[in-house]
DNA sequence: ATAATATGGTGAT
DNA sequence: TCACCCTATTATC
């Protein structure tokens, strides 16, 4: 379940995470700059996994954070600090003093005004440019950035033999989709989910890049996935609770949003695919 | 106390 | 395809 404890100021911690996509990590790296930017941080690593890498961190100056699919950085001097939430990774903030360290703590930060803590990811750790780089280069472009290079991925999956539902979950192929944005982006262009990526018409293949690029930044905006449009939902004015937020994902057995069919759940390539047999055929 | 769950990913076979 | 890695929370014995 997604954990996002939203407040409304006083400082009370708030916390990020909980198996994100890409809007999570984008809104964590905008979070990051706004609390810590131009800050000398204390870093530190009281579970003492990343004792090494925190000591090299402590007292420099965050000159900088980014964000490419599902993968952070904040900079500092000549190092780079990569993160990669995974499926349990959380994030923790909060106006100081600073809580006493607690748990498993992977990563704290402390800086002038603000401390951030990091729980449970699957990547903390130091890069120089050369490694960035290679990681880089092993992501497909993310709809989230300016940069993208929607053309390497419309050419990619239109010579692809592969399931365009396994397409969309490579990050080589796209950066930041997830097991929610893939269910639903394929619910709203009507999409058979095991349909090889070659043989869709290019124009659906483009159409749903443009989708995700808007789905993701309201994500972004809203600090969770929405992805039904207001007339879909059963109450469609006010802001979309929670039952009301997908057309698939979540929610096999019950009926489908738009022709009443039972959604459909199945184990694809090791994650839980959502369907609708009618309307994605 | 133990197991199951989760929106992710790597590396070996 | 499988084993394995992260952690907190909830459900079950």
């Amino acid at each position: 379940m997604p954990t996002l404890t939203r407040t409304s100021g006083l400082g009370r911690p708030v916390t990020i995470g909980g198996v994100p996509e890409g809007h999570t990590i984008h809104r964590l790296a905008r979070r990051h700059r706004r609390l810590l930017h131009g800050q000398v941080v204390e870093v530190s690593s009281p579970q003492g996994r990343f004792a090494e890498g925190a000591a090299q961190l402590d007292g420099r100056r965050l000159e900088g954070t980014d964000a490419w699919g599902k993968h952070l950085f904040h900079r500092y001097d000549d190092w780079w600090l990569h993160i990669h939430l995974g499926l349990f990774g959380k994030f923790r903030d909060g106006a100081l003093p600073a809580p006493e360290p607690r748990g498993a703590l992977r990563l704290r930060l402390v800086g002038e005004r603000s401390w951030v803590e990091l729980r449970g990811p699957t990547a903390c750790e130091l890069m120089v440019d050369a490694e960035r780089d290679a990681l880089l280069s092993r992501l497909g472009p993310d709809p989230l950035r300016k940069d993208a290079d929607v053309e390497a991925f419309l050419a990619r999956v239109a010579r692809s033999r592969a399931p365009i539902a396994t397409l969309l979950m490579d990050q080589k192929v796209i950066a930041g989709v997830g097991n929610v944005y893939r269910a639903e982006v394929l619910f709203r262009h009507g999409v058979a989910p095991l349909a090889a990526g070659r043989d869709l018409p290019g124009e659906v293949t483009a159409a749903m890049w443009d989708d995700l690029v808007g789905l993701l930044e309201d994500g972004v905006r809203a600090g969770r996935i929405v992805t039904t449009e207001p007339e879909d939902r059963e109450r469609p004015h006010g802001r979309p609770r929670r039952v009301d937020a997908h057309y698939v994902y979540g929610r096999a057995g019950l009926p489908c949003r738009r022709c009443g069919t039972e959604i459909l759940d199945a184990d694809h390539v090791g994650r839980r695919l959502f369907w609708c047999p009618v309307c994605e055929a």
